[in-house]
RNA sequence: GCCGUUGUGGCUCAGGGGUAGAGCAGCUCACUCGUAAUGAGCAGGUCGUCGGUUCGAUUCCGACCAACGGCUCCA
């Protein structure tokens, strides 16, 4: 009988029959890699454990211990809900079912949305075909076959989804009586899926695309056994209290109101005060990096939003209004009065780069199903700029932003992604302008040393952007900081500077935020440190507690003292016990609680506890300004 | 905007076709008590809004509004 021989990953080979499969191999090193094998990896490719394996091929088996097992799971176990789903109402379309970064979900067509109760039902079905132990198979067919297959079955998607691949073959997995398009990997039996769970009903798009039919999503988890599960869904838990909605009622930051309306946060003096804290960090990063703070108006002439572009791309978004019968737009950017600053006078390329920052307060009319806590607005504060340089001066400019924004999320603390967003289909401005906005941008991202995504057509409508996004208690992605490469605007207003050669030549303008938007910003800043803010940024500092009444005079005197100081400070001089006030002010999460009882009084003294339990030293209350300054130093 | 779920006092929630209940918070009184809840009493709701069904609706039905989970869109 021929032999193969075949590579291992530590580079060992090993000898098999001919038509060995890659279970097969996992077999001949030991049962019990036999038994954890739930695919393989051939040449760098995932299979199935049913693979056959060639002479020379570089193999590895994928164990649940593997980094690629859980889609593999989580990808079966989705399909195993898609046969549930046929089995319970067949006259269910199935369309997609992939993985994603917290499970999987499987997208169907069905006349009636699924109800709570369905999910549990098809779990319990779920369960029972797990239990069956299918044998899940994988077959090839030629796509024309497989098109009249699936129209035979009634799944019109998947013929339409064979359609559009445009490919000769396609594989179809099967198991019992469920068959579906699919490019594998899967686990070879239905019996491997150990532990998922289903978690919600939404509705869906087909392809992702508003215009085309809903379809009904389930989403739901798996895991490689039932104690990793049960850590999920606990840390799910966890996490929802660290909800920015909830903390930032429970600390009393904002709320929002019917009577306001839906998406306009008001800011109590604790959130208030932690946004002005925000607020000054940033007009001082600002000046130190040599921008210069402008301030526009709220609402600006239409005609001005017409020349802009906005009028004709932006409308929908926009708010309106009518002074002496002259149509004014509210503004949802800050860009037109930085252009008209700009404007303002004749430019010579040695005033450029001009750097204008504004704290601007733009309004949204986003649409009632996207408004989401602070996280979606619809008034909302920019730290906005508009940078105005050469092309020369392009690159450097790009790149001090993103140093800019690699400096405030290292102070915060926070990972970030970037992505790189190009042209899309509603757009303005040449497509040489374009390429160029878009090289310069990418250049950038190359030398920034650090990874990036590309999103085809995400641009904003006047240019590309690179995108920066942090994660909420969720792990979902906001976009924060943005820089977008403008050519646009400048031709539109006509904005020139003197060259040195005294000709007039066009600037290019950068939009750029470095936090996002404040409201957005202090979303995620609250459920990042879960509302217990760092002592820099805390809205309240410290709480001076009395331990009787007989402190009161003293506490007036510290509290005097600290509040002239600069110190964010409360005093709790209510007649209740001190254990009581302590718990108070460990629920609002103040970093400093100042003790005073008789011993401090007699010392003139205050003996300050943290919020993590420990006392420090009794000291003097100038002591305790000196150490809040030191610690809060190096943000200043 | 689309799909689904939810909407009871400041907060968390129970109840349910005959006109509402708890805990916490609030107020009053007593206690003056050293590091996560002192006790007692009082007050507070036209049960999201507007219609419909009914002898009668907060409870059933419809529309709208808002929140929540997604989709689409976005800082």
């Amino acid at each position: 009988m021929d032999t193969i021989l075949i590579t291992l990953p530590d580079n060992s080979t090993r000898e098999l029959p001919e038509g060995a499969t890659v279970y097969d191999l996992a077999a001949s090193i030991g049962a019990g890699l036999a038994k954890a094998a739930l695919a393989g990896k051939i040449n760098g490719q995932l299979t199935d454990l049913s693979s056959q394996l060639a002479g020379g091929d570089h193999v590895e088996i994928i164990t649940e211990k593997s980094p690629e097992a859980l889609d593999i799971i989580r990808h079966t176990t989705s399909h195993l809900m898609a046969q549930a789903v046929k089995e319970l109402f067949p006259q269910a379309k199935v369309t997609i079912g992939p993985a994603i970064e917290t499970g999987f979900y499987y997208d169907f067509d069905m006349d009636k949305p699924f109800t709570p109760d369905d999910l549990e039902r098809i779990e319990a079905k779920m369960l029972m075909l797990a239990a069956a132990d299918q044998k899940i198979e994988r077959h090839e067919y030629s796509s024309a076959d497989a098109v009249s297959m699936f129209e035979a079955m009634g799944e019109p998607y998947k013929a339409e989804l064979i359609n559009d691949l445009g490919v000769d073959h396609v594989s179809v997995y099967s198991q019992g009586t469920f068959a579906d398009l699919c490019r594998g990997p899967h686990l070879p039996s239905t019996a491997r899926i150990k532990a998922f769970k289903l978690l919600s009903i939404a509705g869906a798009y087909w392809r992702g695309d508003e215009k085309n039919r809903m379809l009904q999503r389930i989403y739901g988890t798996a895991f490689a056994d039932k104690k990793e599960l049960e850590a999920y869904l606990h840390r799910i838990e966890e996490a929802k209290r660290r909800d920015h909605r909830k903390i930032g009622r429970e600390l009393d930051l904002f709320s929002f109101s019917d009577e306001v309306g839906a998406g306009f946060p008001i800011w109590h003096p604790k959130g208030a005060m932690l946004r002005t804290v925000l607020e000054d960090f940033e007009r001082k990063e600002h000046l130190k990096r040599d921008y210069d703070i402008v301030v526009g108006p709220q609402i600006l002439k239409s005609e001005l939003w017409q020349r802009s572009g906005h009028y004709e791309n932006y409308r929908e978004n926009m708010y309106f209004t009518e002074v002496d019968e002259q149509s004014y737009g509210i503004k949802p950017m800050n860009c037109l009065s930085h252009m008209m600053i700009y404007k303002s006078k004749l430019r010579s390329y040695r005033d450029l780069p001009l750097r204008y920052f504004e704290l601007g307060t733009v309004h949204r009319h986003e649409r009632a199903g996207v408004l989401h806590g602070l996280m979606r607005v619809r008034c909302f504060t920019q730290d906005d700029a508009h940078i105005l340089c050469t092309p020369e001066q392009l690159d450097a400019e790009i790149k001090g932003v993103i140093s800019f924004v690699n400096d405030v999320m290292s102070i915060f603390g926070f990972d970030y992604e970037m992505e790189l967003s190009t042209r899309p289909e509603k757009s303005i401005g040449s497509d040489s302008d374009w390429e160029q906005a878009t090289g310069a941008l990418l250049s950038a991202l190359k030398d920034s040393g650090r990874t990036y995504e590309i999103n085809e057509g995400d641009g904003a409508f006047y240019g590309p952007k690179i995108d920066i996004k942090l994660r909420d208690c969720l792990d979902r992605r906001w976009q924060c900081a943005t820089i977008q490469c403008d050519f646009t605007l400048p031709e539109r207003f006509d904005l020139t500077y003197v060259a040195a050669d005294g000709e007039r030549k066009r600037p290019i303008m950068l939009h750029r935020v470095i936090l996002g938007s404040i409201e957005r910003f202090i979303g995620v800043l609250i459920e990042h440190f879960a509302g217990s803010f760092p002592l820099w940024i805390s809205p309240v500092q410290a709480v001076i507690v009395t331990v009787t009444d007989n402190q009161i005079s003293f506490a007036q005197d510290v509290y005097r003292l600290l509040r002239n100081a600069g110190i964010r400070v409360e005093r709790d001089v209510r007649n209740e016990k001190l254990s009581f006030k302590i718990r108070e002010a460990q629920l609002q999460k103040i970093p400093y609680m100042l003790v005073i009882g008789d011993k401090e009084v007699e010392q003139g003294m205050v003996t300050p506890r943290y919020r993590d339990g420990k006392n420090l030293p009794a000291m003097k209350p100038e002591e305790f300004v000196a150490f809040v300054a030191e610690e809060c130093k190096k943000y200043n």
